[in-house]
DNA sequence: TAGGCCTTGGGAATAATTCCCTTTCACGTG
DNA sequence: CACGTGAAAGGGAATTATTCCCAAGGCCTA
């Protein structure tokens, strides 16, 4: 019997799980918890042998939660659950330590056949099938990103701060002109073709993060 | 019994949603689908009592989905279901026509005995209890949010995903001069000068989601 | 000291965007 | 039922924003 930690904060998706879950007879779930706390706590007390940890909303809360359980056990099985198949997600997910990732897209017997590969600790043979490297996406992102000048970033953050041209002139002391050139530069660079896209592109690698917005 | 039609675009999701109405006797999950198209053809083939429609993160396709289907059905019986429990996504269904509205946030049977409320004619709206205060600032955001047209709001939310104005021209089957026309009109709505402004504005909405991109 | 590359911007050409306006259609109301 | 209202779609012309190409100055370094 596999005994399972599930945490999801959302209480119809959890149930959602917990049921799927148990069509499976040589998995029960021992216990359920909606925030990093609580999990945290139930990991402590039940010694699960896998925890299905859905990151797909709080974002970075569900990350920390997963350090402080394998700093508490670094053999713990974590399966890591995601809306949203993102290499960033998952990059970060290995990162910090867990032994397996699913996205909610595939279907529901994959995620039943991951947990039991997590407990049999399959998925430490083979972590680049389900957990990938950083994907070539991201790497190549990261290297058109490090190709930009100290003042290319620096106007990069400004318009992806949401910025207008003209703020972006008189902040860094530049006739528009040139931040107009440098603004297409830039894109060029990064091979975006949007502002929004290079939003996005800043977010996913820090360049800026929500707490800099409002 | 109560023929259940669900629509959530996340298989692992869905699976969890149907044995979970599953456990109660007079429901029957008679069809499910992932995405617009095949929910209004399931829709249409198997006549659901009730519709259970995930409308958690793109927004606009499923309420176009819910007009399509009360446009063909005006009595139709649709209970939606949202990640976020935001108050824009309430009145942007209601003013759809949702019958009812239900965040997974909520304990799981409620959303048994809602599916049961709206089956019975009854309009089901959980109390806006749990929802923290928001700052004046925001619920002008919301408010300027919610002004927004239906079709506006599409577009918003393409823009915001960085897509091109010649992309949004024929994902929304418009004319680029439209498109542009429109977008102008949204920034003032909003009261945002940057496209970039526009992204972080629906971020803080849930408009669009940074896991939904790469 | 020459070659390279960042930084800054000009000029002209081009593309994107705005402003204003018209049409059509759907819907609610006196 | 005619009427007003407002969304939706886009045309024309004017206006900006943006690009493309290019040049000069500064600074490093081989």
């Amino acid at each position: 019997m596999i005994r399972v930690l599930l945490v999801d904060d959302h209480p119809v998706v959890r149930a959602g799980y917990k049921r799927l879950l148990e069509t499976d007879a040589s998995i029960q779930v021992v216990a359920e918890a909606n925030d990093a706390d609580s999990a945290y706590l139930a990991f402590v007390v039940y010694q699960p042998d896998v925890t299905v940890l859905d990151l797909s909303m709080p974002g970075v809360s569900g990350l920390g939660l997963l350090q402080k359980i394998l700093m508490r056990d670094p053999q713990a099985k974590v399966l890591i659950c995601s809306m949203y198949d993102s290499p960033l997600i998952k990059h970060k997910a290995r990162e910090a330590g867990a032994k397996a990732f699913v996205s909610k897209n595939v279907a529901p017997e994959t995620l039943l056949l991951s947990i039991r590969a997590v407990y049999l600790g399959e998925a430490a043979e083979e972590p680049a099938s389900n957990l990938p490297e950083v994907s070539a996406e991201f790497q190549e992102e990261m290297d058109r990103i490090a190709s930009l000048t100290l003042r290319e970033l620096e106007l990069f953050r400004l318009l992806a701060l949401g910025k207008t041209i003209s703020f972006c002139a008189k902040a860094m002391n530049l006739n528009e002109k040139t931040v107009y050139n440098r603004q297409t530069k830039i894109r060029e660079k990064l091979q975006v073709d949007t502002l929004a896209g290079l939003v996005h592109l800043a977010q996913r690698h820090h360049i800026i993060d929500a707490n800099m917005l409002i």
